[in-house]
DNA sequence: TTTTCATCCATGATATCCCTTGATATGCAG
DNA sequence: CTGCATATCAAGGGATATCATGGATGAAAA
């Protein structure tokens, strides 16, 4: 494990009665790569509203970050609080998919991404991201603006396969 | 791998229905030599209708200088959105090609790329460009005059050996 | 018992891999 | 230079694996 992975490719996918729903196969390779393990970390985003998922290694990242942005505060004798950066890194919620990348999403996560019957899986690079379809088309910054190419382009697919 | 390599030559090849096509051996043999392994990148461009291509590993590279940045961003005290920062390479798609050059254009990347039925390949020293040659002709900037006379060399010799 | 939840199996659609083929380029001997 | 054998090229086709998803099974909680 803690190998550096990419998080890259896109897609939807629904997310049925259960709250089940599949991450893409490219992005799940890097999740499995991450974690060496059928597990995948979801957790809030700090401000935008959609979800973010990574592998283990990248959790064990965000800890040891919080340990270097410690000790140069330190270093150059600001204050850090080490308690109150800890905090956002708790409600990262690790879950076990099956074999085809299936996992069962929280009726919580569920409620503060936003999401409904479908998600919008794509890559970051260091993360990947989770959005309602219709919510990131509306409200996500203008940054996103290629990604809403990528996602308008999946959503014309599913249309032409009727449904 | 990770060798310093100039991309160079063009030729145009088909893309058959199951999008698969062939980069010109030439150009092949660079990005074989970039890479280490027998891996593509495939991209978007920002403005133009076209896609750019390089050798693989690339964007564990683009991986790897966010981290980098970011360490020294907090080193310094400094504030760095690792995730937006992320977001630019996450349209990069890296994909494996077989041994006779050949791989799968995404039918997305067709799409953004607007390629059709044939692709023509040209180096650009740095990366090389993947249009459909009847848009480069007709959309291409001034500054590709030359390359577009190229292009119609190829376009001649393929009319000659009959379509 | 009834409900809940996780694991396992089923399925149709699609994508990936590998072998083949015809055309062209290259090397070498006569 | 000519002719032939070999290597390499781009492209086609089909068996097989993988994808995403729906549903069934079974164990533990209510």
């Amino acid at each position: 494990m803690s190998a550096l992975v990419v998080y890259a490719g896109s897609g939807v996918s629904g997310v049925d009665g259960k709250g089940r729903t599949t991450i893409p196969a490219e992005l799940r390779d890097s999740v499995q790569q991450s974690s060496g393990a059928n597990s995948v970390c979801i957790s809030r985003h700090s401000s935008l509203p959609c979800l973010i998922g990574f592998g283990g290694a990248e959790r064990l990242k965000l800890r040891a970050d919080i340990e270097t942005q410690w000790q140069s505060a330190v270093a150059r004798g600001d204050a850090f609080d080490r308690e109150l950066a800890g905090i956002p890194a708790s409600s990262i919620f690790e879950t076990a998919f099956e074999a085809s990348g299936r996992f069962v999403l929280s009726p919580m996560l569920k409620h503060f991404g936003r999401i409904d019957d479908r998600a919008f899986y794509f890559g970051a690079t260091t993360h990947f991201m989770l959005w309602n379809p219709d919510v990131f088309l509306k409200e996500a910054p203008a940054a996103f603006e290629p990604v809403k190419d990528e996602l308008n382009y999946w959503l014309n697919e599913q249309a032409k396969r009727g449904k």
